[in-house]
DNA sequence: GCTTGAACCTCTAGCAGCTGGAGGAGGTAT
DNA sequence: ATACCTCCTCCAGCTGCTAGAGGTTCAAGC
């Protein structure tokens, strides 16, 4: 039986976070001790690695959820948690094209700012003025 | 004189995020009709242009705060700006990088699941057990 | 058995960067 | 005058945690 603070250890993870997903439902509530301390067994590991990983991965607290709802029911088809992380991916994808036209607009700021004056500066220059930035970044955030 | 709805038109902003800016001091109070709505002038609708571009390329409020303190003293060095983007650019490059490693892991998962039950299907196998993962992907949301 | 001291408990508030809604007043066109 | 849209303020909520206050429990050492 794990302390959660072991448990916390054992997963990379804070002890606060464990006690958030209790609180969120990702996570069962565990056993108590006769003082209230709430104590854990292997299923419990299990399942909060699995969140860590699929987190670590990207995926939403929804999305794991989901995985981890479909992992509940080994006799179902797997179709839906390949969906899950196929809109993972194609998510993934879109952010990494998004930061790469970014990239490319920091680094011309950065190579075109000759150090000078501010008032002179490329880099406040092309954000005051958009129609001087090539990239053309709609979404914010995303 | 533009109303904040206009405003709000013109630099692809919602009213209640310009309402938002102005709370948090990034946009200064505007006039106001006897009836107490807000009017805005061209130095301002620049001002946001400025902050919704800066946004766009994925600087924090905080770095566009800097960034709107630099260029309301055109006499300073340009050397704080150029220091900020290229910080920006660094951030930019290692979300890249680790977005690319989620990228490979992921399309790994997704071409490995052959589409059986759920009880062997390798997007759920490998979220279950670490070591199957080929990534180090350490961090959560870096 | 008793005393530390670390680890546990609950509860609340805070971070970024907005977004939405309630409930009401202002502004404008007919 | 009336309709209708936009505006106002204030407050709550989103994601995914994290930190702190103030108090209890547990395990080890004596």
């Amino acid at each position: 039986m794990l302390t959660i603070g072991n448990l916390a250890k054992k997963t990379g993870t804070k002890v606060q976070t464990i006690r958030y997903y209790e609180q969120i439902g990702l996570m069962p509530e565990p056993g108590r001790t006769a003082g209230g301390q709430r104590r854990y067994g292997e299923d419990e590991l299990d399942r909060l690695a699995f969140v860590r990983h699929a987190r670590q991965l990207g995926f939403t607290l929804e999305a794991i959820r989901e995985l981890l709802d479909l992992s509940d029911e080994p006799d179902r088809s797997c179709e839906n948690a390949a969906a899950i992380a196929r809109r993972q991916l194609r998510q993934v994808e879109q952010r990494i094209a998004r930061l790469e036209a970014l990239r490319t607009e920091l680094k011309r700021m950065v190579r075109e700012c000759a150090g000078g004056q501010t008032a002179d500066c490329r880099v406040l220059e092309v954000l005051r003025d958009h129609s001087e930035c090539l990239t053309d970044h709609d979404e914010i955030g995303a």
